[in-house]
RNA sequence: GCGCCCUUAGCUCAGUUGGAUAGAGCAGCGGCCUUCUAAGCCGCAGGUCGGAGGUUCGAAUCCUCCAGGGCGCGCCA
């Protein structure tokens, strides 16, 4: 539990014995009771609004009560003031002694420290993310799904909720996609064989990567396809195209530390396959919610082949919240992509995940309302569903603009970014802006070792801790610098003001991974990363006026081991960070 | 025409899920500095939180309307 939530029911605990001693009338509602650290720090070290929020209920003035309960609150261990201000805030203060003890705590949780158990009994949650179709390598708006995606649930865990990571292959698409795939491999096929099949037909993927795909057919099977009807070709080549960009895509998101298991990867091809899909279907059929309607002729642009006025079995996304009804099957007969994601979102349910994370790319935001419509409907109300929308990524270099148009050959693949940059750099910045915002991402700003570089003043932050206790050793022989001896230390010798505020910001980590789990927003972590590297670099400098205040003092062991206390504390924090970052902790920058 | 997202300092963005006098980094101005190997550092200035109403003890945050920008608007995925 963090320490802010253990303030916050005792806080309660106090109102609660003023109400068994009659000094408060029973029944307040304490549920909006907050403990919470001030902006401003003069305030103290923990505000709580709780007369502001049971005043009325206690039909007292707020300023009052607080009076009252400052009172009680003031006697607490470790408070050394508790004062009204405001409008009945309540300010505590707490003693030097009670946040050293907070830097023991960190000591001796390690990289641990931060994680929490709020998920605990929240039931089992699903992580869908990249999910993209097996037709091509990944592009860098991709790597920003996959990148927030992982985090996110790496974060959840650390939260301690239980966390399932899942690939959602679009690969059954009859008409779609995937034929395209099929008919651009038969292409490269052909090409092998040393046909000339000419220019490749619009919408098909021109890319250089299913070059060795139609090779690997012409080498294993000959000209067995040449004379056939695409009939008999098209599932061949759907089936080995898809199968070999899934290990491309699988290849990219490795190169990113991105893995996902065998069972992670859901097939649309097998639900269709198991029946899900009419299962679906016919669940909702026989609660009504499916009726035969002809759909209104959609606003934007009429597409060529647009039938008018077709009757069809429509889904009453409506009665959910959804602009229109949906179809669920295609004038072909065939079950539209929706229809397979209600029974892939049932599928999910079913096998008891009621939270579901789906993070999808900015094209897909007019999507959100009629799937959280059907996870409601297909749920009946027990499930959730939160769709994380990730903007756009503008990819530059130097400044310059890269194109990032379809075209094949005039588009940089995620993969190229990775060899590039790293891919600690890579995961690093993708979280340097919230997921509803567009990311601008500059090839060259990203490697640089300056200020404005995120990733590095971190890591920097890290590798600088590293180096404070190599040269402890050369200073002090033998001084144990594990984070179990330093807590054993005389911490007593952390009187500063500034030091004791590092340790307050140490201890606020537990809080950041609740609040970022809780919101869905790994992109916290980040920021708290920087604040805290900027915290620490500060006090780094520091000893550059001021001798005396380095970390290493020279002829006082024991201030030093305090100190280093302090910088192992930073250390940890930021390595545990970095942990649900996915990035490397280095000890050393080159 | 409709839906979703966004609008916070000159620029790029945070904002503890409704709290107190709205923060940071660049850029600007003014000083200082050469290290516990490393990013130079410190300070100053900079705001009608797009606009207008509303909800309440209290709003950048929630609701309504308006303006501007982005994305989307087949029975494609």
């Amino acid at each position: 539990m963090n320490l802010f939530k253990r303030f916050q029911s005792e806080i309660v605990a106090v109102v609660e014995g003023l109400v068994a001693e009659h000094l408060l009338p029973p029944g307040l509602d304490t549920g909006r009771i907050t403990a919470e650290p001030p902006r401003d720090p003069s305030h103290g070290d923990i505000s709580t609004n709780a007369a502001l929020v049971l005043a009325k209920g206690a039909k007292t003035k707020p300023r009052e009560l607080a009076e009252m309960l400052a009172g009680r609150l003031g006697k607490h261990g470790g408070v050394i003031s508790a004062e009204v201000a405001g409008a009945g805030f309540i300010n505590l203060r707490l003693d030097d002694g009670f946040w050293r003890d907070r830097l023991i705590d960190v000591l001796v949780s390690g990289t641990a420290y931060g994680d929490s158990d709020i998920g605990k009994d929240a039931g089992k949650v699903n992580v869908e993310y990249v999910s993209t179709n097996p037709t091509g390598p990944l592009h860098i708006g991709h790597g920003r799904g996959a990148v927030f995606g992982d985090v996110l649930a790496s974060l959840l865990e650390k939260a301690g909720f239980d966390v399932t990571r899942e690939y959602y292959i679009n690969d059954a698409g009859k008409g779609g996609q995937i034929e395209a795939l099929a008919r651009s491999v038969y292409h490269r096929y052909r090409e092998a064989l040393g046909e000339d099949p000419g220019e490749m037909a619009e919408g098909l993927y021109p890319g250089d990567y299913l070059i060795p795909v139609g090779q690997a057919i012409a080498e294993r099977d000959g000209k067995k396809w040449l004379s056939k009807p695409e009939a008999e070709w098209m599932e061949h080549c759907a089936n080995v195209g898809s199968d070999a960009m899934m290990a491309l895509i699988r290849d990219d998101l490795e190169a990113l530390s991105i893995h996902f298991a065998e069972e992670e990867f859901i097939s649309e091809r097998e639900l269709h396959r198991r029946g899900k899909v009419d299962k679906a279907f016919n669940w909702l059929e026989q609660k009504g919610l499916i009726y035969t309607g002809v759909l209104e002729p959609p606003k934007g642009k009429i597409p060529d082949d647009y039938e008018e006025g077709r009757e069809q079995p429509l889904f009453r996304t409506t009665d959910f919240g959804d602009d229109v009804d949906r179809p669920l099957k295609r004038a072909n007969g065939n079950w539209t992509y929706f229809a397979a994601d209600i029974a892939y979102h049932r599928d999910k349910f079913d096998r008891g995940f009621t939270t579901m994370i789906d993070v999808w790319g900015a094209d897909h935001g007019g999507y959100v309302k009629r799937m959280k419509a059907a996870v409601e409907a297909i749920t009946e109300g027990k499930g959730e569903l939160d769709v994380k929308i990730c903007q756009l990524v503008n990819l530059s270099d130097g400044g310059k603009p890269v194109k990032m148009s379809k075209r094949a050959g005039d588009f940089v693949t995620l993969r190229e970014v990775v060899d590039r940059v790293g891919k600690d750099v890579v995961r690093f910045i993708m979280l340097t802006r919230r997921n509803d915002a567009p990311l601008d991402f500059d090839l060259e700003k990203v490697t640089e070792q300056s200020r404005d570089n995120p990733v590095f003043y971190v890591q920097y932050a890290h590798a600088r801790a590293h180096s404070i206790f190599r040269h402890a050793h050369r200073e002090f022989p033998g001084i144990d610098i594990s984070p179990h001896n330093l807590a054993k230390g005389p911490l007593e010798r952390l009187t500063r003001d500034d030091e004791i505020a590092l340790i307050k910001l140490l201890t606020t980590w537990p809080r950041q991974v609740e609040s970022a789990a809780e919101t869905h927003e790994p992109h916290r972590i980040a920021f708290f990363l920087l604040e805290l590297a900027a915290a620490f670099h500060g006090l780094w400098n520091k000893g550059n006026d001021d001798a005396s205040l380095r970390f290493l003092v020279p002829g006082d062991e024991a201030l030093t081991a305090a100190r280093l206390a302090l910088v192992r504390g930073v250390q940890l924090v930021i390595a545990s960070g970095l942990g649900v970052l996915g990035v490397e902790p280095v000890e050393e920058l080159r």
